[in-house]
DNA sequence: CAGTATCCAACAAGATACTG
DNA sequence: CAGTATCTTGTTGGATACTG
């Protein structure tokens, strides 16, 4: 993925990890790239959230893939969870300071899609055209 | 992936489209969603560019995927191809008004990571002491 | 230079079933 | 309630070769 090696081997003075880009901007992505996981970050930004509470609030994820997102987000330090040890379990999913300032820098994105819900509209329905009309007949 | 359709029958008229989140964020996502399109946003908010010069600029890119994602950004009306027919080819990609101020929405996330940049090395060190051991040789 | 066309591998994600 | 364990699927992305 980032060929953090230069072999040309002489440009690498200037940047401390893989210069990918000229900014910050890939490391950040490598850390919220998961199909949920903004989501999950900007929800967590209201405060502390049970695992059901996630579950609701994120719709549409699986158990499954949901506990990984999670625990990826863990190892990264962008969130803890506690674990209550009770009967029966309580868990819950907290940002650290880090994970916080990161869902915080997700708002003009999200203030993006807001503003633009129009244009969205219009965009995603133009997709659904073009993606070959499979009846999709929910079942 | 969205499931936009209530079958349930009644409650699709509080949203217009599928209301997954509380906020555009979703939205927002489904547009940026691509390996590396973030990158081609942020990289075209310094101006029109070529299409040899973005492949320069986003590395380790193949021609299919900047093509596939240039044509998705594109029509998603974010960006604006311009062929001038020219030989040899010339070709040229500007950001629309709407997809300069997308770019200008991943600018805090540049900034996030720019600034946790000491933090980035330390996560993406250990999970690479995680990830089993395939040395991977690139080539 | 700026692509197109295939083919293929990898991984993310989903369904389903089960548990302390 | 809050997960875990498998299995399967589908979408992304990458390698390679070729073209106007």
């Amino acid at each position: 993925m980032s060929g953090a090696l230069s072999e040309t081997g002489e440009a690498s003075d200037d940047a401390l990890i893989a210069p990918a880009f000229t900014c910050g901007l890939d490391a950040t992505l490598r850390i919220i790239s998961g199909k949920w996981k903004p989501l999950i970050l900007y929800f967590l930004l209201r405060g502390p959230n049970r695992y059901g509470e996630l579950k609701r609030a994120v719709r549409d994820v699986s158990d499954k893939v949901l506990i990984q997102q999670l625990k990826e987000l863990d190892a990264d330090g962008v969130l803890l969870r506690t674990d209550y040890k009770e009967v029966p379990p309580r868990v819950d999913y907290t940002l650290t300071p880090l994970g916080r300032s990161l869902a915080q820098a997700l708002e003009p994105l999200c203030a993006w899609g807001t503003e633009n819900m129009a244009e969205m509209q219009r965009i995603f329905a133009e997709r659904d055209a073009w993606q070959r009309p499979r009846p999709a007949r929910p079942k």
